[in-house]
DNA sequence: GCCTTGAGGTTTTTT
DNA sequence: ACCTCAAGGC
């Protein structure tokens, strides 16, 4: 309880809190209508309030009424927070504090922004139309953008260009450079780019050391190359987005104050995502100024130039002057977040921004969520301890006052290799989806798989299709990132955006029409030259003498068509002329020759297309939103299991959660463990923690003994985050019975990967499983290194799962000593974690090898130990090159 | 200019 | 194991 990071004033978890400072002054707008008068009731008097509170717990009604100066709402996992931040924004509305256009509300990813969009709209209807700045980072970055363009060097009708067209724009500057462009990758670049961008730094900011380190030292010039590069585009990239909307704000205070007189509330959700551009970003808007000077109003040639905000009452005049002529203008900004949940830092998000928010604005009221209404007691108490391991915390603890004696723990299971851990989860769904005695059935809806990495997908999706068990994969191959649909793009871009090169060089020989490399390159000189687009270029060329024949009959036709489509852009609707330009430019009938599995596939995706088109009313509008919004809606029609990753299972919940592939170097990810060290590990754990606070009553992990990784089988030992489950909450499936028949997994040589018929010893130490079965396995426990092990053992011996044949796995015993990480490390101030469930990835025994010790792996073969941590050995094998392995699977040579 | 073949690098997460 | 890219033949 005494927790070093809990914050003053919240020290009574469930008591009656009091509040951090007075509520708020009283409401600036007296009296008006009816709405006004409302908001005096619902100030009055819990017995008036509105129905909107009614449902609210009382913390939670704290964070929605502290309506004025700053607030930190730290919300833990499944503690109503989109309910707070959304009913947050109705009581403003309905108590007449701001109107609908004067709110600020931020979110991280577009889906986020819909939801908290349609949820607001069941609180206050159409007013929610009403809320043009409502939206992620990146499209409020858009819209101030498009309305100041000419303040950042741009167009207002400039494009964004994405990943894929970064990618190759740097690509031909690294070239024209003259430099190797495989030495010096382009996508490598590409990410120092956004990496410096998130810090908002332009090319004269970045540390001398970062410039250094890319293309022979010429990272700056590159950088601003790059950058000199999009402005002639008139495009920018998505971290542009961010930095060009600071420097118009920094470079033009009375734009700045434009907005600070607009924007009277200002609502952050995910704020432990937010990276240092973003909070530049927030700061600039939120700090005003201290003197009145810069908040007053500078003449009607500074106003916001959408009246959308002015309100029709006169009154409203009125209170504007009102409230900037009497005093200044406080900030009430509210951010919501979970320092618990922060797991973008590998792009730049800056969990510190969240742990300062009271140094950033004094005064600050900080409210904690703690009450979860997701989750049974089980998971929230595995969820708890796991995430009790890392340091640096603001500090919550998830409780629930809804705690049923027939919840079940959370299940660890082990299995063979990721095809038996597919095959075993399919089964287990298979088993939910049945009815039970009470003919209820789970809803394939209600279940979601979470991986940690991609590639992990592919082998449930496997398993799923061969036993028609509907799924669908959620941030999968995103529908925007697909070859065909980026084509279909360009050609819609190219019309709406005759300038946009980049677009123009992606499909001007798609289909094929034998304008190959030198003719493209003709173009680009002559565009270059002259200070052209390429399409106006290329109109030039053709009438000239310059091609040959067959290019320039070809490229004239281009031209052609695309005059031709951008006269009809506007009297023609813009689903029929996409129509019309797959058709003339021969695009369907590329793929309607292509004989390949994935042709029809992609003429359906490009009609899915031309649907989702639809809702748009332009063409531009639609361009607008692709750029911003990768993903398509997904239908949910279907009962379907869930795919995703860890990540972009955040803010999800499901009846039944599986979190597969709980193995070191798997998860935590090895290279989060290499780049981040100890904080790689921290935001590993968090993402750990993100998965188990995603399931509502059951929980399933899984681990593998071997997993395919880059091709090869590796052996893989269990995740150390299985070390920090609490046993009270957890148990540990005993044997494949349970499931009907897969414990066969477990026999040894199976699969033939396995270095014949030998078996595979336990990596886990000696159990009472090892003399069980028939022994072929059991001879490498006779080697000295062993022995020498086995007489070392402490009570941690005790701990030590079994993943002998048929057995499945089995808890064998706790140890009565802390955890190794927890008391040994006291990675926890303060705390102390007890009865910890253990598969030791780590042993407490010294290793019985040393370093430079020749060794045999079954399956590696002969080679000399490297490094040594723990039990896990790095060995460079003669054949196989560097394996890490657990020592109890090599023998002394 | 286009297509086939072989080599080499690559896989964490995403607005 | 998979995909991208470059070189070489047509």
């Amino acid at each position: 309880m005494s927790d070093p990071f809990d914050l003053p004033f919240f020290d009574e978890p469930g008591g009656e809190p009091a509040a951090p400072k007075p509520a708020a002054r009283p409401p600036e707008r007296s009296a008006g209508g009816g709405i006004a008068a409302r908001a005096m009731a619902a100030r009055g008097g819990q017995t008036q309030a509105p129905d909107y509170l009614s449902g609210l717990n009382p913390e939670q009604r704290l964070a929605v009424e502290t309506t004025e100066g700053p607030v930190l709402v730290l919300a833990g996992a499944g503690t109503g927070k989109t309910r707070v931040l959304t009913t947050r924004i109705a009581h403003i509305l309905a108590t007449g504090r701001a109107y609908p256009s004067q709110i600020l509300a931020v979110t991280f990813t577009n889906k986020a922004a819909r939801e908290m969009k349609s949820r607001i709209g069941v609180l206050v209807g159409e007013a929610v139309e009403g809320m043009p700045w409502l939206g992620t980072f990146h499209s409020i970055g858009v819209k101030l953008l498009r309305r100041h363009a000419e303040l950042a060097g741009l167009k207002s009708s400039f494009t964004i260009l994405d990943t894929d067209d970064v990618i190759r724009l740097i690509k031909q500057l690294i070239q024209a450079e003259g430099l190797d462009d495989k030495r010096w990758p382009a996508r490598t670049f590409a990410n120092m780019i956004d990496g410096w961008k998130n810090k908002g730094y332009g090319p004269k900011d970045i540390p001398e050391g970062d410039a250094r380190s890319f293309a022979n030292g010429k990272g700056r010039e590159l950088f601003q190359a790059y950058q000199d590069r999009l402005q002639t585009l008139n495009a920018c990239d998505f971290g542009d987005l961010l930095c060009l909307p600071i420097r118009m704000f920094r470079e033009h205070p009375d734009v700045l104050a434009e907005y600070h007189r607009k924007f009277k509330y200002i609502l952050v959700d995910e704020y432990q995502d937010t990276n240092t551009a973003q909070y530049m970003w927030l700061r600039l808007l939120a700090q005003r100024p201290k003197s009145r000077h810069d908040t007053a109003p500078q003449g009607g040639a500074n106003r916001p130039s959408d009246r959308s905000d002015a309100p029709a009452q006169a009154s409203a005049g009125r209170r504007d002057a009102a409230v900037s002529e009497k005093e200044p203008q406080q900030i009430n900004i509210c951010c919501v977040g979970d320092d618990d949940q922060s797991i973008y830092g590998w792009r730049g998000a800056e969990v510190d921004n969240i742990l300062r928010f009271e140094k950033d604005f004094p005064g600050a009221a900080v409210i904690r969520l703690e009450r979860n209404y997701r989750s049974t007691a089980h998971i929230l108490g595995t969820a708890s301890h796991l995430i009790a391991h890392n340091e640096g915390r603001l500090g919550k603890t998830l409780f629930t006052e809804h705690a049923r004696p027939d919840d079940s723990k959370v299940m660890v299971h082990a299995a063979w290799d990721s095809e038996e851990e597919a095959r075993a989860v399919g089964e287990t769904i298979e088993q939910l989806q049945r009815p039970d005695e009470n003919n209820r059935r789970h809803n394939l809806n209600d279940m979601a798989i979470l991986v940690r990495a991609s590639f992990q997908m592919r082998e449930f999706e496997d398993r799923f299709v061969t036993l028609g068990l509907n799924y669908r994969v959620i941030g999968g191959p995103r529908f925007y990132e697909r070859q065909e649909i980026r084509d279909a793009m360009a050609y819609f871009r190219v019309v709406a955006q005759p300038a946009d090169d980049l677009a123009f060089e992606r499909i001007v020989n798609t289909p094929k029409r034998g304008l190959g490399e030198t003719t493209i390159r003709q173009l680009h000189d002559i565009a270059r030259a002259r200070g052209v687009p390429m399409l106006n270029a290329a109109e030039d060329i053709v009438e000239t003498e310059e091609l040959k024949p067959k290019p320039r009959a070809s490229l004239r036709n281009v031209v052609e068509n695309f005059r031709r489509w951008q006269k009809m852009l506007d009297n023609t609707p813009h689903t029929e002329l996409a129509e019309i330009i797959f058709e003339e430019s021969g695009y369907t009938d590329m793929w309607k020759n292509d004989r390949s599995a994935e042709a029809p596939g992609r003429l359906e995706n490009l009609k899915e297309l031309i649907r989702s088109m639809e809702e748009y009313e332009s063409l531009r509008s639609f361009l607008e939103h692709v750029a911003l919004v990768m993903d398509a809606e997904q239908n949910a029609e279907q009962d379907a299991v869930n795919i995703m990753t860890l990540h972009s299972a955040k803010g999800l919940e499901f009846e039944t959660v599986f979190l597969p592939g709980w193995e070191e170097g798997l998860f935590p990810h090895q290279r989060s463990l290499d780049e981040g060290g100890r904080s790689g590990l921290e935001e590993e754990r968090r993402l750990a923690y993100v998965g188990v606070t995603r399931a509502k009553r059951n929980l399933h992990i899984w681990f593998v003994s071997n997993r395919r990784i880059h091709g090869l089988w590796q052996s893989t030992i269990p995740s150390r985050f299985l070390d920090e489950l609490p046993e009270a909450h957890v148990e540990v499936e005993e044997s494949g019975s349970s499931y009907g028949g897969y414990g066969g997994a477990f026999a040894p040589g199976r699969g033939g990967n396995y270095g014949g018929g030998a078996g595979r010893q336990n990596p886990y130490g000696a159990s009472r499983f090892d003399n069980v079965g028939s022994g072929s396995f059991s001879n490498t426990y006779a080697t000295p290194g062993w022995a020498r092990a086995q007489a070392n053992k402490t009570s941690a011996t005790d701990r030590n799962w079994g993943t002998r044949s048929g057995a499945g796995v089995e808890r064998i015993g706790y140890g009565e000593t802390d955890s190794l990480r927890g008391a040994g490390r006291g990675s926890v101030k303060g705390r102390t974690i007890e009865g910890e469930l253990v598969a030791k990835s780590v042993a407490d025994t010294p290793s019985a090898f040393s370093v430079g010790d020749r060794v045999f792996h079954q399956k590696f073969g002969n080679g000399n130990v490297a490094a040594i941590e723990g039990n896990k050995l790095t060995i460079d094998f003669d054949k196989a090159g560097q394996k890490r392995v657990l020592d109890g699977f090599v023998t002394g040579v």
